[in-house]
DNA sequence: CGGGGCTCCTGTGCGC
DNA sequence: TGCGCACAGGAGCCCC
C-alpha cells in the first residue's frame, strides 16, 4: 500500500499527537506481525515507554521508544501492502493497539497481516536498512550520482525504480506516475536512458513525491492517514490505474503490462 | 546481474 | 448462487 508520501503523510500526522504519551496498555490480536524481540519482551519494553521522536526512512517508519527503565529502543514499522496507523478511538480491527495515557489509542490495522514491526536497539543495524539506496527527497540524492547508477543497470527501468536497495520509498504508483510524466517507457532498460531522459526522470520523481505529500498522499483503496483519513493524491494519478483510457496528453489509450509481477501502466505513444 | 515464480496474507470483483 | 482465477500502494527467497 503505502509508498514514501503516504509513510510521510502518517509521521507527520503521528507526531503531533503521540509524542511523549505513556503507553498504558498493550494489546497483540495478531502474534506473527511483530517479528522481534519476542512477544513477552516486546510488550514488556513498551509498556509505560513513550515515544520521543518519529522518522522515516524510505517506506519504513520508525518510533524512538524511550522505555519505562530510561533505555532506547526503536519501533520499526513496515505497512508493506495494507498496514494503517492510526490514532484515535480503541479500534476493535486493530492488530496491535497501544492506549496512551491521554486515553487515545495507536491503531495498527492490517487487512493482509503482511507487515513487520520490530523493537530495537539499533535500527541502522537492520538488513532492510543496511542495503537501502538514497532517499529521493534528501539533497544527497544528486543528479551525477543517479545518472551514473543507471548507467552501469541492465534492467527495466520500472522494477529497478521499484528496487529499494536501488532508490528507496519508490512504489509502484509513484514509479509509473514519474515515468509518464519523463515520457519513459517502464520496457527501457536503465543503461539505454540518455543523460536527458535521466535528468528529467531525477526531477518527476521528486516532483511527484512532493506534490503526493502536499495531497497527504493516495488512497487506492487501503490507505489511510494517521487520522484514519483518506489522501488525496488518487483523483490525480495520470496513467496509474487508468488501464484503457484515454491518455490525458495524446488521447491515446492507456496499456497495462505485467512486469516483475506488478501491474504497469504507461502510454506506449507518449513514453518511449 | 536479471528475471520469473512462489510465498507470506485477506479480500474483492469478474467471467463462466 | 457458486467457483476459480486475477489482482491489490510490498518484498524476500530460490532457481535458472
Amino acid at each position: 500500500m503505502p509508498e514514501l508520501p503516504e509513510v510521510e503523510t502518517i509521521k507527520r500526522d503521528l507526531e503531533r499527537v503521540i509524542i511523549k504519551k505513556r503507553i498504558t496498555e498493550i494489546q497483540i490480536n495478531r502474534k506473527n506481525i511483530i517479528k522481534a524481540p519476542g512477544l513477552k519482551k516486546f510488550k514488556s519494553l513498551l509498556l509505560n515507554g513513550r515515544c520521543m521522536r518519529i522518522f522515516r526512512r524510505g517506506k519504513l517508519l520508525i518510533l524512538e521508544i524511550k522505555t519505562a527503565d530510561n533505555q532506547k529502543y526503536f519501533l520499526t514499522i513496515h505497512l508493506r501492502m495494507s498496514g494503517q496507523l492510526v490514532f484515535g478511538r480503541k479500534d476493535p480491527c486493530s492488530r496491535l493497539s497501544l492506549r496512551l495515557s491521554d486515553n487515545n489509542y495507536l491503531s495498527y490495522k492490517d487487512q493482509r497481516a503482511l507487515g513487520e514491526l520490530r523493537l530495537v536497539k539499533d535500527w541502522q543495524q537492520l538488513n532492510i536498512v543496511k542495503s537501502m539506496g538514497p532517499e529521493p527527497l534528501d539533497k544527497k540524492f544528486s543528479l551525477p550520482e543517479f545518472t551514473r547508477r543507471l548507467q552501469e543497470r541492465k534492467s527495466k527501468i520500472k522494477p529497478l525504480l521499484l528496487d529499494q536497495t536501488f532508490i528507496a520509498g519508490i512504489g509502484n504508483i509513484y514509479a509509473a506516475e514519474a515515468l509518464f510524466y519523463s515520457g519513459i517507457s517502464p520496457l527501457r532498460r536503465a543503461v539505454t536512458l540518455s543523460k536527458k531522459e535521466i535528468q528529467l526522470l531525477y526531477k518527476n520523481i521528486k516532483k511527484v513525491l512532493q506534490k503526493a505529500i502536499q495531497y497527504r498522499g493516495s488512497s487506492f483503496s487501503d490507505y489511510r492517514d494517521g487520522r484514519g483519513r483518506r489522501g488525496n493524491f488518487a483523483q490525480h494519478f495520470s496513467v496509474y490505474g487508468r488501464a484503457g483510457r484515454a491518455c490525458f496528453r495524446c488521447r491515446g489509450k492507456i496499456n497495462r503490462v505485467v512486469l516483475g509481477g506488478r501491474g504497469t501502466y504507461f502510454c506506449a505513444k507518449c513514453q518511449k
